[in-house]
RNA sequence: GGCUAGAUAGCUCAGUUGGUAGAGCAGAGGACUGAAAAUCCUCGUGUCGGGGGUUCGACUCCCUCUCUAGCCA
């Protein structure tokens, strides 16, 4: 069998373009792999393609509303489940998204506590968190599950408390991790990663954020705030959504948004690029130094030889 | 042309009666298994504008030149 391909890279790269005309070449489809993409009418913050433009299908986009919460445990099982259908059907599946541990969650073997996850629980725990502190916190974990507590940073609020519902669902983030060192792939696949020199990425990245104003984003996020996302648990972290509300609550001029939403652009493509250089399966490919039809010869070529 | 205030890290600046310099921001690197566009950690050598002088020693004092801003002609 074929191996599934798999496109990521950081932000404005150029992704998409890549992906479409891979997926036109092979007659096959698009999974996205991107944790805001899910949500219905983000579409402009997050890059969707618009419907218009898709010459193919675009899977995993519009799942959920942005007022629900969603998940890599949600994720992984949604996407293999979308995978498993066009693998039946003999569609070449293209994975296309920036979201690492999402793309981890589907084709490595990445499982997850198949507890209950309550919001209120964690809602529970944050609200510990503000009164008795982060340290504090992390010292409750310590007792629980010290060796959790050993490799979780103690200001790392985030992820001390979800070592902390682990341990209600009598699991263990220090053992889970532990038995996960050296992955290992559910589905054969080819990780490629596209890439490009810092400043014309961030020159990009700039101009993509110019774009998506003109293009009518405050209208987006009045709208989606209009709809009550204002206080989603996970949509509204989104780059470009919590500085446009920050603007319409009045914290900024609009002017102090666009400037954030750039300088959070550029260093979220550098965490991206960060993940991506820890796993020696990716194939790198500098956009810098080739076209689209170019890169698409190039994975072409390294996906036959298997 | 004259006077005044400046010129120190990519940017904005600090530098205490002379002992060759440090903050914020920008930026860089890293971690990452149910929030991941999230969350967290680490990283500061630069002709102190150029040249000369005083001094054991000058970013610091003196002279001079260059540039910038403002004021006066």
């Amino acid at each position: 069998m074929k191996p599934v391909i798999s496109i990521t890279g950081p932000t404005a790269v150029g992704k998409s373009a890549v992906a479409d005309a891979l997926a036109e070449h092979l007659g096959g489809e698009v999974i996205s792999t991107d944790a805001m993409q899910v949500y219905r009418g983000m579409d402009i913050g997050t890059a969707k393609t618009p419907v218009a433009q898709r010459r193919v299908s675009l899977h995993m986009v519009d799942v959920v509303d942005p007022c629900e919460p969603y998940s890599a445990a949600l994720f992984q099982r949604d996407a293999r489940a979308c995978l498993d259908r066009l693998l039946a059907c003999d569609i070449a599946p293209i994975l296309c998204g920036g979201t690492g541990l999402y793309i981890d969650a589907v084709l490595d073997d990445l499982c997850f506590p198949s507890g209950e996850l309550t919001g209120a629980q964690r809602e529970r725990y944050q609200r510990l968190a503000q009164s008795i502190g982060a340290d504090a916190l992390h010292d409750l974990l310590a007792r629980r599950d010290p060796a959790s507590a050993a490799c979780i940073h103690p200001h790392n609020t985030h992820r001390v408390i979800r070592a902390l519902e682990m341990c209600d669902e009598g699991a263990s983030y220090a053992e889970q991790r532990a038995g996960f060192t050296s992955p290992r792939a559910v589905y054969q696949a080819r990780r490629f990663v596209l890439t490009m020199e810092r400043e014309a990425l961030y020159q990009r990245i700039d101009a993509r954020v110019d774009a998506m104003m003109h293009d009518g984003l405050l209208d987006e996020v009045r709208g989606l705030v209009a709809q009550g996302a204002e206080d989603a648990l996970t949509s509204r972290q989104a780059i470009g959504y919590k500085e446009l509300i920050a603007y319409m609550r009045g914290d900024l001029s609009l002017d102090e948004a666009v400037g954030l939403i750039k300088q959070r652009s550029r260093r979220y493509a550098k965490r991206q690029l960060s993940w991506c250089r820890r796993d020696d399966r990716n194939i790198w490919i500098d956009m810098g130094a080739c076209d689209v039809p170019a890169a698409v010869r190039l994975i072409l070529a390294q996906s036959e030889d298997a």
